[in-house]
DNA sequence: GTCTGTGCAAACGCTTTGCAGCCCT
DNA sequence: AGGGCTGCAAAGCGTTTGCACAGAC
């Protein structure tokens, strides 16, 4: 895993600021002239395979990247369907319902779980 | 919204079997003479709009419709990572984490939950 | 007869692949 | 010096659009 300028770059943007980004702003953020967006795709494969990175497939068609923290809890976001906004929830209540599905014999449980909604700002902008 | 021979055998589709569907799996099951993959885009479309559909878009890609029956209550699903069957969780306790959001004021919420792991068959088929 | 639904072909956007050249180690 | 990394071009795939014709009401 070589440290080159695009990967440095990438890995900089990453944790500089913590929110699922989407491969869009993540090239905007390192600037479009540093790298091709074939290059953005590799790397951020590269980075999952490598734990770095934690892919956030929101049910909406969008796909985001966010910095894997291995001490941070597992969480999950809220997105905003106006100013598409994400923020960060604190905790997971899932426990209980992915133990229920051990008990019926599933294995190797993961869930991906998101809501959507309109964030305070963009209500109160509304209304 | 006209009673025509490829809504009517959609239609049919969805409500014998519940559990949702791909559109491969759809167009698979009513004949796929009988029916071009275009209209199966533009029929789901209307069916999502016309409430007869709820579209379960998947974090790992897939995108799969169920009929939609307003009787039954909000639920989710789990994911064989195997062999891709679907099966129906029965309720849905993420109530208290809206009300929390709703509190923080965020408004229209709507959440997409999906868990996956190895199916009971396939984990004692592998082992 | 009118207006909606359908099939076919083509466009579209996002993502992946192939290949030649560059740069990190 | 070598092998991984990058850029560019092109292919791939699921989905959408345009248009002419057929079918429902």
């Amino acid at each position: 895993l070589k440290a080159t300028d695009v990967r440095r770059a990438l890995l900089e943007s990453l944790r500089e600021e913590h929110g699922p980004f989407t491969l869009e702003e993540l090239h905007r953020k390192i600037g479009r002239e540093s790298c091709d967006l074939v290059t953005m795709y590799r790397t951020l494969a590269v980075f999952q395979r490598a734990r770095l990175v934690r892919r956030c497939d929101f049910g909406d068609g969008s796909v985001r990247y966010e910095f894997f923290d291995p001490g941070s809890a597992h969480h999950h976001h809220v997105v905003c369907v106006q100013c598409r906004q994400v923020a960060s929830l604190d905790d997971c209540a899932l426990d209980p319902i992915e133990e229920k599905l051990r008990d019926a014999g599933y294995r190797e449980l993961t869930h991906s779980l998101e809501f959507f909604g309109v964030c305070p700002r963009c209500a109160s902008a509304g209304s």
